[in-house]
DNA sequence: AAGTGGTCTAGACCACTCT
DNA sequence: GAGTGGTCTAGACCACTTG
């Protein structure tokens, strides 16, 4: 059967037909209708479908590429992104030996909580809200490096409030999508530099007033609404990060 | 005169037309036919003067404005990016105050040296080549809040050697373009947190032992040459950053 | 009104991947 | 060989900018 769009080749008035062919099918991958993984429908497909021709439809498809909701493979295929790999903490830090080891994660504590202002604001929700905080340390080796605390909102997280922690993995995001079907798609870390109190220092084996890095995270379902709230600390001495300018 | 490419069309064998017109025009570009600010000729002039369609010229011309080279402005041309604005050393910090304001230069220190094995790594020449060094200290409202030391490879900035530093501004970039002609068209900045010698922490103000950051620069000229490199050291509490993933 | 880049069409052929 | 995305053509018309 045909597909006839609803609202017929243009959305907005002062839009062009790809932009709106690109928010017509953003809005059908946010709604499950190609889970992450699956392919799109082909371009010729597409372009049939919604009566315009190839290179419109390639314009649209472009654009959601650049924007990292899709990604084309030659010969294969149209694919919906998995949303964001997990372990992208670490690009932040060096800590010794070998990169691209996963830290092995331990839940140190979690409790269901009213949402502090602060938190509430940057989850975009009302505070009092239930949320779920996460207490998280990080090792590589045995040796401690990352110690979160994880915010959550709560409606949308019940099913990790009973879950037992010690099975959910080293990886908080695929698991995010797996118990929860939530897909992180996009997150904001904001750096900044803080000496690290007793509370802080200890469990990283660090002298209390020790120089350490907050990053703050604020991470993005596919929906666009934010969805987690992070903030990790670590030796300020081992963090390093590369701009590029253009 | 109609300009008939040497090499025509198809520069290497496994690259796509575009491509090829893409590098082309680069070389074009950076040999100074179109200096920075001034258009390039319209889309229809080039792909007639390529011998290709119009759609295979303007993917060039993308693929060229997606790599910063040029700037396009609807119904007015294509226009060759003027290089980097200065005072982006400032985005990675908040100093209390209006930003968006550029603090003042002071040159504290200037010498011919022969580059040492780390600085003629950076700047990709030999050991022993000459360049030369600067000291500078930035103040916003009178406060002292960046150290810099940069190094600059010297044949090429012969003209800086003899020049009163009183006159060089505020703002390096826009300097080199005048006085030496030479375009920074990107850069890549390295963020580290060191604890500061007395040397530095005391022209900032700061007490011996001090967090401090320290961000690595190498900045590259339009011909892709590491052109300067430049060490900024500054109060760690002032640093801030915000990074956004896809 | 003339010139520019931006959008769109309706084709053709090529390169890659899988079976 | 069939299906996919990638490249390319030769037009048309639109939107923006300037004289």
């Amino acid at each position: 059967m045909r597909h006839t769009p609803s609202t017929p080749l243009q959305a907005e008035p002062g839009q062009s037909r790809y932009a709106a062919l690109a928010t017509a099918l953003r809005h059908r991958i946010v709604a499950g209708e190609w889970p992450p993984g699956t392919p799109l429908p082909a371009e010729t497909h597409l372009a049939a479908e919604h009566g315009v021709a190839l290179g419109t439809i390639r314009q649209a498809l472009a654009l959601l590429a650049e924007q990292g909701l899709i990604e084309r493979r030659h010969g294969k295929g149209t694919f919906v992104r998995g949303g964001l790999a997990g372990a992208t903490m670490l690009r932040f830090f060096r800590f010794g030996g070998d990169d691209g080891a996963v830290p092995q994660s331990r839940i140190l504590d979690r409790q269901c909580v009213a949402a502090s202002a602060e938190v509430a604001r940057r989850l975009d929700i009302a505070p009092g809200e239930p949320v779920l905080w996460l207490h998280r340390l990080r090792s590589l080796r045995g040796q401690p490096c990352l110690l979160e605390d994880i915010w959550l909102p709560l409606p949308l997280f019940d099913a990790l409030v009973d879950s037992p922690p010690e099975q959910w993995g080293d990886l908080l995001y695929p698991m995010l999508a797996e118990r929860c079907g939530v897909v992180i798609a996009r997150a904001t870390d904001d750096i900044g530099f803080t000496l690290l109190g007793a509370a802080q220092a200890h469990p990283l084996g660090l002298p209390p007033g020790h120089p350490g890095v907050t990053v703050t995270r604020q991470a993005y379902a596919l929906s666009g609404h934010c969805v987690e709230l992070r903030i990790t600390r670590a030796d300020a001495a081992a963090f390093h990060y590369t701009v590029t300018l253009h």
